[in-house]
DNA sequence: TGCCACTACTGCGTAAAGCGCAGTAGTGTG
DNA sequence: CACACTACTGCGCTTTACGCAGTAGTGGCA
């Protein structure tokens, strides 16, 4: 299974966690995001989502001089965002939750073991 | 959250999960999926999942008249569904895993709460 | 001092996949 | 005989993750 396909409306929750935990810029959540075990997201994908985020108004921006290399756009959760990273985070447990039963009930083997 | 999004790359491992149970037909793997807590899924989702899970050699097939309506196209899983069940089984639960551990940590509120 | 690596972001085109909807059929009911 | 329910197919749309190219700023190195 192509994990790619497994962050289909996953990755703005996952932006969402890292962002509540402490704002960023781009370049620094995605490699947040790969410290924690999506290995694979891609950076476009992290920019893309940030600013679709941005758009629908769940995201605070500003622009930050560095000095090791050029400016950082951080962003930050707003109200909207909170709450819309409650609502999501809701939604996903439930889903995973359901998937999870869905995959213990009357499998052939894979006692799913870490 | 659009939680048919979050279905991407995930309806294959249920519609494997619950022909791993037991062979289906398309009508009843949507009804069989609905009860199971994926409430909002699509039929015309599941009859592609199933075609395209046919054509990647996973399912076999089979047609049983019915005295209650149209014939059905049985499906069930072959070897090669059996191993995909098992490997996107343990694909998923560690990709749960990891959006677990990203949203428990440094979250604002939610206490997953039913 | 010119080149390269790393940081940081943007934009474009592509592909996957779920969904709505329309259409086709078989069966049973009023 | 129209209608509801079962059962399946095909088409077009939309969302979204990704690869890749491009733009820029900073610092290291020969």
């Amino acid at each position: 299974m192509d994990s790619s396909q497994l962050l289909k409306g996953v990755l703005d929750l996952a932006v969402l966690a890292v962002l509540d935990e402490r704002d960023g810029y781009g370049y620094d959540v995605v490699r947040r995001l790969r410290e924690a075990g999506l290995h694979d997201v891609g950076d476009a994908s992290v920019y893309g989502t940030l600013r679709r985020l941005f758009k629908a108004g769940a995201l605070t921006s500003y622009v930050v001089a560095s000095d090791e290399g050029p400016h950082r756009k951080y962003y930050g959760l707003n109200e909207v965002g909170r709450s819309m990273y409650a609502s999501s985070a809701r939604t996903w447990t439930s889903f995973a939750a359901t998937m999870a039963s869905l995959l213990k009930e009357g499998h052939s083997d894979p006692a799913p073991r870490s």
